[in-house]
DNA sequence: CTGAAAGCGCTTACAG
DNA sequence: CTGAAAGCGCTTACAG
């Protein structure tokens, strides 16, 4: 029942709450940017008058003078893959509490990373993160030379001036290992993921590096595309092959639920016959139809360590570029046979 | 190889564009908002030397001059809920093919959309979507008072003054209602979502009023919350009752999940002695584990109709608010007896 | 503690 | 077809 019905669509600028608050506009840009030398009386009457008015600083026009958006770009895609909404989740959740704001922007099948870039670079975005899909190396350069810091999330790219925060999916590989031969498996394969990325590659490595030291010879490789499609599909082929595995180490969760299904179809007892490990921790691992062993991403931390490295930089962008590796850690359920 | 190495962090701006071409920093700028009237050598001209420059108009500074931010919000929550990543992804992308920007703000647990709204409002957005979670309608008209358009998503509140754009939530829950009787089922369930949501309602009050229709007053209302723990935890308890349901219609796919993974627990034997229904069209119901049987959200469409909806909402303030239910499908899988 | 004024990088009537 | 200039709504040295 207040007395200013305010129907106007005219938006409130401050020098209207500085009119009626009788002092100048630049007392209001003030008082919204928590300038120290104010009187306690005039800040007082200003912020009575701009909450009657409904004022509400432009951050448009802040971004304009201060040559600051507090806009982070986000580049995020293969939203199938359950790990992605989660991490964007995180990343925009805290972002936000930390007074930053996130432009999105997915890279779909037709159009890559570098042709959003001008779009991106075109609102002024302080930083960037880069959660799928790689920048070229000469858009990663161009970025960088206008100033805005890059970080890529979950691959990194050394030598092009890109900071990244990781897994330790090498380490990752090396434990799935260790504990597949410690527990007595004897036939191994690796269902792969997008071969051209740096995920799946260190997975893999990892992984077969540690079967080698521990002389185990005996590990096939199933190609995939991190998709559960490409898991049930290369589990089938493992599975029907003439000589089946008792262990297969997926490149990611998804994968290995697809895989867990391609047994399950089958009538391949897990963990008793087959033991199935995945990479990732995905909360459809938990579901009591898969019930996955998996390497768990230190996601909370990555995401954190991600944005410290990202802010700094928008703070100092001469600091030199920085590549983090969070090491994962085992999650043991009930899709693999390992010891205790 | 290039002879201009650009060391310089120093952005370009149109003045030195415009220098650098020998016209007038007024005509950059009209070359790069098309305008018409403008001769092709000058034209051409401007655009080499951007090119060379690397020169890109600030949109900042233009959208504090032309009082537009060719910027949407997108409000979005629940990213463990698959159907919801799809439906960023895909607006995302859209909105982005029709030279819009995307400010993405999650509405967490702590975090109410109310409390969201002002960081929103600040960066003037041109107008908003809402994805999950809702506005209280005290905020939306203060949103829409700013001459800001809002459209729901999957949801709707009459009277609001907000547009919203819902699947036929009451039919689709008539559709199942009619398929179920029509293959004989006798002993029905329904697991609800959370009870205020209008999807979850009109869900569930298409389908009991059918079902009343139909004569039948055997059905039993476990309560959810869209979750997949929910949907196994209720389905549990219907099947372990002593008069177990021989049909559950589930308020979303993710629900019908974690119900059919109950089944599976219980050994009960999916369709021979419970059909399972979901609704939404989730990928994961397409795998092999569960086949789920579903009501499909016309997802594509959905998408298209809110953005048309917004955009002529930015582009005229006055049209009235418009609700609009697009009539879902229904998708026959192996996860429910059905008639042919 | 506060004000007048320049400036951020554009767009766009207004002239010519 | 093009330029000079005002203006978008802020911030922030510079004075006082």
């Amino acid at each position: 029942m207040s007395q200013t019905k305010m129907i106007t669509t005219k938006r409130v600028t401050s020098h209207e709450v500085a009119q009626q608050a009788g002092v100048s506009q630049s007392t209001v840009s003030r008082v919204f940017s928590r300038d120290t030398r104010l009187s306690k009386t005039t800040s007082e009457r200003v912020m009575r008058v701009a909450g009657e008015l409904g004022y509400k600083p432009n951050a448009i026009a802040r971004s304009l003078s201060t040559q600051r958006t507090q806009i982070i770009g986000v580049v995020a895609s293969y939203m199938t893959n359950p790990f992605f909404p989660v991490v964007l989740e995180a990343f925009t959740q805290r972002l936000h509490e930390l007074g930053w704001r996130v432009l999105l922007f997915t890279a779909g099948k037709s159009n890559d990373v570098d042709v959003l870039l001008p779009d991106v670079l075109a609102y002024q975005v302080d930083g960037l993160i880069i959660v799928t899909a790689t920048l070229s190396s000469q858009m990663t350069r161009e970025v960088l030379q206008r100033g805005i810091p890059v970080v890529l999330f979950n691959r990194y790219a050394p030598g092009s001036g890109a900071s990244a925060v990781s897994c330790a999916n090498d380490e990752g590989g090396r434990m799935v290992a260790d504990e597949l031969v410690r527990a007595g498996h004897t036939r191994f394969a690796y269902i792969t993921g997008r071969p051209d990325t740096s995920t799946n590659v260190d997975r893999q490595k990892g992984f077969l590096e540690r079967l080698a030291e521990l002389k185990v010879t005996d590990c096939l490789i199933e190609p995939g595309d991190f998709t559960y499609e490409a898991g049930f599909a290369a589990a089938q082929r493992l599975l029907t092959s003439s000589r089946p595995p008792d262990a297969i180490f997926c490149a990611n969760d998804i994968t290995a639920l697809g895989a867990l299904d391609a047994a399950r179809k089958l009538k391949v007892s897990v963990p008793n016959e087959l033991s199935v490990i995945g990479f990732d921790d995905i909360p459809m691992g938990q579901w009591a139809a898969y019930d996955l062993t998996t390497v768990r991403q230190p996601l909370e931390d990555m995401i954190e360590a991600s944005i410290e490295l990202l802010l700094e930089r928008v703070e100092n962008t001469d600091l030199a570029s920085v590549l983090q590796f969070l090491p994962g850690t085992l999650v043991r359920r009930g899709s693999a046979r390992l010891s205790p």
